[in-house]
DNA sequence: ACGCCTCATGATAGCGCTATCATGATCGGA
DNA sequence: TCCGATCATGATAGCGCTATCATGAGGCGT
């Protein structure tokens, strides 16, 4: 029963749209109707496609629908790393949300130094996403023309600026680190340390915390950087660092400290107690992130919430209302910018 | 100079390989082959195409290139969750060697119940990725079926069978759970508890852990069973239950928990220090996956190793030896098993 | 009963790329 | 010097699907 191969090419020997339309007694179009655009279907025709479609196994290529449909149902998500639970949760939510909207996505990891960002960006576009995602700022002039050049809706997250290729959905950082020398300050530390990993977020929390410190009178204050991202254990080296300078320098010992994330600060908690130190009557510490845990470290860790799932579902619905408004020029095109803000939490550990 | 759209379809706008043929002075098979296979073009010929390539600013169709050759260049790799950093970096390495050798990683997630499972594969087989990894094992058999009925490369990691859909990289969590209860047993521990998340391979390790047992004399093994992901959170709270229920049942308190988790086994730790009882003379603390923080908490952890960036690996190279080897039927074909085992990691809290 | 509109379905023509076979140029050995 | 082997490049024909326009059947107001 095999057919003979026409000409060239080898038959692909899997099941296409054109033969659940020959056992269904329909155009090939009809069928294609049915899987996209049912409401153009009688439900008699959607009956019997359907019925083949199950009877043959079908299952569509998407591959020739996006060449021919020019749309991809394709979303690509860059993240620096999903190794830390800070953007893991974000892309669960966007994953979800777009999942349900019958997009999937893409996931490109660019690693901390975002070496390969241009790489990446290439590999990614050559899919021809419908829409894209990307963890914090592009630095890289030919990477941004490239985006523009792609006219791909794109939606910039978990950062601040007011100039987005397109879209954002993010929150001040520098606020956020000010929010924390201002917790501090208020709770009465004077002596404020910071240890924070080496990525540009990190970096604009500690600038608005160190500005935030410094009005308020609290100068000198250390800062010591670790590799991203941080870690319990950089974290709990960092502390131990911090713990046997300080004398030596002249400095007072810090009253307070704040990690630029949860984990560091998991890292500090460690190294405190290991030490037998009063937290915080010694020391305290601060986190950033509010991950499941730190509600329920010991001592509850104080910290600053970030409603990272809503990032991932807002960026997603930025996407969605872009893509779905059909091509580009769409009704809410215009890059809109969404600040979810923060919100420091105060628990045991301040 | 916009030339009139020939017929129906308007014309896309974006530069397509002719265009970089035309400008070139070459064939479009031309451009393809100095994309895809330039050791069969000279390097006079390569350097005016990658001239072209670079003035235009083309981005090759990966759609057009995948329904052409049949070959997506795309891995679709499924996981119940990603935010715990178990899985987190298995799908980091697998996604970094894959990348380099050209794949992409289309992100599936399962969600725990893995409810979804069906829809999830049937959206990603409409892709027609080269290759699939499988988190765990396929139950529904209409899942395995389509999946072999796709004749696409799987590896499914995480977990042992002797049967597996086709190639498999994982290890055995009963043999594991046996080790632990082997471990305590040995550092003299007899009241053995067990606080688990609620998914099956952790169903596996508690079934080894509680024949082992069994087999050292101890019985009677208390067990609490968290939903799933297990954190820090929820073990807390096991933990918790656990010391204040021991007394009402006229059990002795235990003297070793083992938990399925590491991030359990943390909140574990918080709740035993929170009522200042000392750890492990107390009672004893045993996680499982070795993560990052576990070597580093106070006091540390001990735990089960498992190499989880080598499961990446290891399922990127079987993938890659069966997708690069032409077609299905490549000389590796025929599922390759691989036990990357485990390793007891004794620390402080035992 | 007629023309006009709406609706369901179909025919045609690609989307942008690559597999396959064909062609012409170059080369070396006898 | 001639012939077949080798090499670089090209022409052709799709991959499997959908956008677009066309068609015919039915509905309805007058």
């Amino acid at each position: 029963m095999s057919r003979s191969t026409p000409s060239g090419r080898r038959a692909s020997g899997s099941v296409t749209l054109s033969d659940v339309a020959k056992l269904a007694g329909v155009s090939p179009i009809t069928v294609s109707r049915v899987l996209n655009r049912p409401e153009l279907v009688t439900a008699d025709t959607i009956g019997i496609v359907r019925d083949a479609i199950a009877r043959t196994g079908y299952v569509p290529n998407l591959l020739a629908g996006g060449l021919a449909s020019r749309r991809s149902r394709l979303v690509a998500a860059i993240f620096p790393t999903i190794a830390n639970s800070m953007f893991a949760e974000t892309m669960e939510a966007l994953a979800d949300r777009l999942g349900e909207a019958g997009y999937q996505v893409l996931l490109g990891l660019s690693g901390y130094p975002a070496a390969r960002e241009d790489d990446l960006l290439e590999a990614i576009l050559s899919r021809r996403p419908d829409g894209i995602l990307l963890t914090g700022i592009i630095h890289s002039p030919g990477t941004r023309q490239r985006l523009l050049a792609a006219k791909v809706p794109v939606v910039e997250i978990w950062d601040f600026t007011p100039t987005p290729i397109d879209m954002l959905v993010g929150f001040s950082h520098e606020k956020a680190g000010a929010a924390v020398a201002d917790h501090l300050h208020a709770k009465g530390y004077r002596r404020f340390a910071m240890i924070e990993a080496d990525d540009d977020r990190a970096a604009l929390r500690r600038r608005g915390f160190l500005s935030a410190s410094a009005r308020r009178g609290v100068t000198g204050v250390p800062v010591i950087t670790v590799p991203a991202p941080g870690l319990l254990r950089t974290g709990r080296e960092a502390m131990a660092r911090l713990l046997e300078r300080s004398p030596l320098d002249g400095f007072q010992r810090p009253d307070a400290v704040f990690c630029s994330s949860d984990a560091l600060a998991q890292g500090v908690l460690a190294e405190v107690q290991s030490r037998g130190m009063d937290l915080p009557g010694d020391i305290a510490v601060m986190g950033f992130g509010d991950l499941d845990f730190a509600a329920h470290t010991f001592p509850a860790l104080s910290t600053v919430r970030i409603d990272r799932r809503a990032i991932g579902t807002l960026a997603a619905d930025a996407l969605l209302a872009r893509m779905d408004g059909l091509s580009g020029a769409g009704p809410s095109a215009g890059g809109g910018v969404i600040d979810i803000g923060f919100e420091v939490i105060e628990r045991a550990s301040t």
